[in-house]
DNA sequence: TCACGAGTATTGTTGAACAATCAAAGCCGA
DNA sequence: TCGGCTTTGATTGTTCAACAATACTCGTGA
């Protein structure tokens, strides 16, 4: 049966299916530990298992999902271990990145535009979107580094990332806050003390785990 | 309960023939920018078409395969600006991991235990076999950081430097000098001087990258 | 209550079939 | 001869149906 038209036709069926379940799971459609099934999402989609089974394999290497033989496949419930394991790594990457980043480099004009768009999207309190805003900020920040690997890799880590943030209710505490930090460290970066802005951002960096590791002890607490 | 045999049962066929694949790229089995042909590969390892794509998923997401749309997928040819990369994230993320280690961590003991293998190895003139172990020592060396994430990432960038190895032909040339290197940078680690043990990874990698690249220009000039 | 086993549902894998696309061979006119 | 067009063959993209292998459920019996 011939489907509705594809958007792309450079994309294959299968990275479509695998980019629209991406997004489903960073935006929190699912519930982190809950099980996809492949029938199910087969016919929610309109695609086959073949197909479908491409797009997990895909997701399970990025860390998304889990892959339990036999068992099918969770959506990934990051514990405290993987929450600090990510945290260190943001640290580990995005301060040297920062550090060692050309002034005048291109992508500090990504990370003005992206505190501008999460300032935008702050006003109109789609907090989702000033997330989605808040993580371009920081992925500009790798890309100082000027490494397509290093910002793939990078890119995966936040949308792993962003299923922890998936646990916590209040997304206003959660990304709001962060706006007014980015600039900060925008400006103290572009002000020409790299120093001050890398110390800066290990700051922002230690409060934001402070924060999701609390969300996750309190998710813990009510019964998840 | 049951008991299970884990390396039969909690391997799929599809992960098991995505790792057959992977080594022979990494050993130099095929040719850089040669194409693999699903039906030639399915009748080779005696598996489905359906089996042998999810394979090339996995593989085109770790960038040891390209897949052209509509054309095939084919091994990556790993141009100057890949290798320029590669070794600037090897200088990123190495000399950044051993420069905060903590010096009784337990990845000291591979890495010694890697210099030693590759030690026996250029005995016996398994030039492969002691590329694999240099490898395995600086993979050591970012275990350092204590973040699995970050060792996945790494040895999959350290793949697909292996596939512009296969470029080369001078194999000793290529590995085994380094034996020596390693053993001299985890001399000066294990002695406490970490800022030169840091200094000469540096520079290894420095002279590593020129060799690399004075291989890729030789080859281009032969008739790549 | 617990162990055990049959039955059911889901995943793992295959093969065939058709559609979509690309690449090369052949055709035609200027 | 050359460039452009069509045709043709081969390969990939996707679906479907079937069966095998495994995990889960639930009822039975001690």
């Amino acid at each position: 049966m011939k489907k509705q038209a594809l958007e792309d036709r450079s994309r294959s069926l299968g990275e479509t299916v695998t980019s629209g379940i991406r997004r489903l799971l960073v935006e929190g459609a699912f519930a982190p530990g809950q099980q996809l099934s492949e029938m199910a999402l087969c016919e929610r989609l309109g695609v086959s298992r073949n197909t479908l089974r491409e797009a997990f394999r895909t997701l399970a290497h990025e860390g998304l999902v889990t892959h339990q033989p036999h068992r099918g496949v969770f959506v990934t419930r990051p514990g405290p271990g993987s929450i600090v394991e990510i945290y260190r790594l943001r640290r580990f990457i995005e301060c040297r990145a920062l550090s060692e980043a050309w002034p005048s480099h291109p992508a500090v004009k990504e990370m003005r535009a992206a505190v501008e768009n999460a300032r935008e999207r702050r006003e109109q309190k789609d907090w989702l979107a000033v997330g989605t805003a808040n993580m371009a900020f920081h992925g500009a920040i790798v890309a100082l580094a000027d490494s397509p690997r290093l910002d793939a890799f990078f890119s995966q880590i936040l949308a792993e990332l962003r299923l922890a943030f998936g646990l916590m209710a209040d997304k206003e505490w959660l990304h709001g806050p962060y706006v007014e930090m980015n600039q900060q460290v925008l400006d103290t970066f572009e002000g020409g003390d790299t120093k001050a802005a890398v110390a800066l951002l290990e700051q922002y960096l230690a409060q934001s785990e402070r924060v999701v590791l609390a969300a996750w002890e309190r998710q813990v607490a009510s019964g998840g």
